[in-house]
DNA sequence: TAGTGGTCTAGACCACCCA
DNA sequence: GGGTGGTCTAGACCACTAT
């Protein structure tokens, strides 16, 4: 909350989610918010850039930045969300369920993929997510011992990432997402309640720290009656 | 193709292609960047912003810019890309049938969605996209008559973005998506060969111009087994 | 300590939109 | 023509990483 763009942002999108600022108007231009804000033009720019990635706004040249409705979709924050947040985000009662929390020596496939030394060791871990009293999705992932060298079964059932990010003090950066649709395995059929479903959508992923190590693979697979993915795309623009 | 630091993103993006610059190396330092380029760091530093945006390197404070490696997933250009691209990228032969294309005055929930007024025609176009000898894909779109006045079978089977953005002069700025998988309809049985599946993937989306009108909505129904989405997602800086 | 990227400033000129 | 956002410049200071 220190940089001065990121204030700004926020406080934007605050006026905006109070409808100060109402989708289809133009918020005040650069050079009145440069004034409002006592700042530089670029400081105001960045700021808006970031409303623009985020979906608040769109800019038009020549005319402003107009205001877009946020209702059509619920966005869960396109990108990078753990679990626990989206469901905290959905209000709905979830509950993890760890089935296994071993380290393994071998799938030195995976290895190969995270980029990491081939001695090292990596967590295996199951979990399953119950909503709404239903067994719905079944995370496994394999993760970097060597980095992340302490997790109990206790972290596991609360946010991973939430031990990553504020514990050991981790930026975690960007993912790289595969979505899919396949056949059910026996896992899934004992640890989920499959509902007569005989497939599942997997969401595979790579997830990266802020120093472009590779730490962890997790594989995501989702009853199909119950998933959803929203996503925001707009053109790269810099 | 003129903007300086777009001149200098492709510039840096032939080299990695090239292996000039090679995975896990970083680039020259934006000073030295600079320098070379004859510009200003900012200048640069757009440059840089759009080569990490587009998972070409990932910049770490203190280190320099790390070349990332790129063919562990193959990226179909996240966001926006219009079938007809993806299938040239993808090398497949791809056929493209018209099954209507017509001018609807109903369907007043999704002319509400676009935002268009009350009495808008909308097109009603339904296409089938066959790849190696199999109908895997149901596109069907509704798109504003008021802006795109003339579709012909023609344009419908080659490339309507291309006609779009080329023909009418027209800017296409970002997309909202939702995948979700559905059950089978009796229209999806008899324009698919479906191989048996019961589900389909089914792609929502809702594209807007450049100044901010939303002028189509697709749905996209996919075979699940020939079904592939990949994601690059980034925590969201300026 | 030297070098890196991250932020911020105060200007400038341009392309575009609208009255 | 006046206002808008888009680009570009030439500096400055800071936080971080390496050695």
């Amino acid at each position: 909350m220190k940089n001065k763009y990121v204030v700004i942002f926020n406080k934007l999108v605050k006026k905006i989610q109070q409808g100060i600022f109402s989708a289809g108007e133009t918020l005040p231009s650069e050079h009145e918010l440069t004034a409002q804000f006592d700042t530089s033009r670029e400081t105001i720019r960045k700021a808006l850039n970031l409303l623009a990635q985020n979906g608040y706004i769109q800019k038009v040249r020549g005319k402003g930045s107009v205001v877009l409705e946020r209702n059509k979709f619920k966005f869960p924050v396109s990108g990078l969300t753990s679990f626990k947040e989206l469901a905290d985000q959905m209000g709905q009662e979830v509950k993890t369920s760890v089935h296994e929390l071993t380290i393994v020596t071998q799938a030195s496939h995976i290895r190969r993929q995270l980029g990491c030394p081939e001695d090292a060791k990596l967590w295996r871990l199951i979990r399953s997510r119950e909503i709404d009293g239903e067994r719905i999705i079944l995370d496994k992932d394999f993760i970097r011992e060597d980095l992340i060298p302490d997790i109990t079964k206790e972290t596991a059932e609360q946010s991973l990432y939430h031990y990553i990010e504020e514990e050991l003090g981790l930026e975690i950066s960007f993912a790289k997402k595969e979505i899919v649709v396949e056949d059910i395995t026996d896992e899934d059929r004992e640890l989920l309640d499959l509902n007569g479903h005989q497939q599942v959508v997997v969401i595979r992923s790579y997830v990266y720290l802020a120093d472009t190590t590779a730490f962890q693979f997790t594989e995501s697979r989702h009853r199909p009656d119950k998933f959803q993915f929203v996503d925001f795309a707009r053109r790269m623009k810099a």
